[in-house]
DNA sequence: CGGTGAAGTTGAACGTGTTCAAAACTCATT
DNA sequence: AATGAGTTTTGAACACGTTCAACTTCACCG
């Protein structure tokens, strides 16, 4: 099947560019390639890769892609095993991502720096990345629907959030590993995937149930959420969130 | 009583700089100041300030410092205060911090880039930072040992990790915190700081023992600790702590 | 065709962090 | 004084990310 779109050449372009990048930055790393050598390499001028590109850390969304989709399609197999235990879903989609990012190791710290800078679009929190932040909790959503677990009701709306969290925390234990083949984190989340896992199930304990309420306020805030326990009712969005969404500043 | 070293003339013009460094900062930021600016400023040239200083970056090490030892210093009033509530005296602790760190709230993204990059030597978690790593859980130390919390054996030798890193949780959201005053970040504390509490008071449950334990482990895991839940009885301090603590590489 | 304007492309130029060989300085020893 | 081995200081030069005014290509209209 060939492409769905005409493929213009602003596109190719964009991809050339793009895919030389990746290339590069796989093969020397992200400091080493410089955007000289990209244009080079591409046999454009520096120039058009800006034209493309608002930044060079802009060409690193490109890794935070393809890792997106890979694990999206990773994901499915460990989802449709008809396996309903919780622990063992959640470390089959921790695996997965495990796998799947590997290679893109070495980027890592580049996109930790990218996750740290509250202004950088390629924040995992700024609003550029909503989609794909609610692509990977819908993923924690199905993780859990799919399991037998039966959670408590005023939870159940953001375990898949805390699930992500505990992703982010993992990739963060995970930036850091320096260990061969990342084993030092593969034994994390083998120990606390089903840590997780339980501590959700414990979820439904009378004892627990305010604890509970006040995480679940606390996410609410950091998240930017509109659905405030209560009252508050601030209908405009008062600043950023809307406007520029495209390409350009 | 002046000054107990004889002040040399290197010293003397390492602080110029410094100082310079952070007025500068705290005029226009960290982008809009130049290191030529400073140079300028500090009646120096440029290669003097690399000649003290490795790079631009570590001139933020200086907020840093100056940030730990005024958190420091305020905390005593709140642990001294004769308060035995643990809660109170947690919430107290952060809120102090919160009181400290507002004026650098400006710098939070610069400090949190080094933090992402486990290479650079200004990252909490690197053994550079070892020093003020230690100090802040000292502190937490002495919030819990303070309070009249009995805690559980197992658990008591990490909850000053834990809170430690609660801690770093909260300065995470402080970061992407743009609300006047960072009063969203004092609302998540006032919120939360009860909650650990809670959690740390319920540390001796039955139920939560085996999660506890998982925890520890991880925890370990995390920060590179040589006490690995049993055996492996080494003596010698193995790698890094000691060496250049000194001033430059 | 020729013209018109938008889209794409160029590369020199700018500002910045950083480096380095050389100059200037310091100070104990001759 | 003179010497000379550190230490400190200098500023031009370098490499890089980024910008921008000018140039080229292209699609479409009369």
């Amino acid at each position: 099947m060939e492409d769905a779109t005409p493929a213009k050449k602003s596109e190719q372009t964009r991809t050339l560019i793009l895919e030389t990048a990746m290339r590069l930055f796989e093969e020397r790393g992200y400091d080493k390639t410089t955007m000289r050598a990209i244009a080079k390499e591409a046999g454009v001028s520096v120039g058009n890769a800006y034209y493309y590109f608002d930044s060079k850390e802009h060409l690193v969304q490109g890794f935070y892609d393809r890792l997106a989709a890979e694990h999206q399609a990773a994901v499915r197999e460990v989802l449709d095993n008809g396996e309903r235990d919780l622990a063992a879903r959640l470390l089959g989609v921790m695996n997965a991502w495990l796998d799947v990012s590997e290679p893109y190791h070495r980027f890592a710290v580049q996109f930790f720096k990218n996750a740290a800078d509250p202004e950088s679009p390629l924040s995992p929190f700024s609003p550029d990345s909503h989609r794909a932040r609610d692509a990977a909790i819908a993923v924690h959503e199905e993780v859990l629907s799919g399991s037998g677990v039966k959670v408590d009701a005023e939870l159940a709306g953001i375990l898949p959030e805390l699930m992500w969290m505990y992703q982010m925390g993992v990739v963060l234990f995970w930036v850091y590993d320096r260990s061969p083949g990342s084993e030092r984190t593969r034994r994390l989340v083998a120990r606390t995937a089903p840590l997780a896992a339980r501590l959700t199930a414990l979820s439904r304990y009378r004892i627990l149930r305010p604890i509970a309420r006040e995480v679940r306020g606390a996410l609410a805030e950091f998240l930017h959420f509109r659905d405030q326990p209560s009252a508050s009712g601030d209908s405009s969005g008062s600043s950023g969130s809307s406007g520029s969404s495209g390409s350009t500043r």
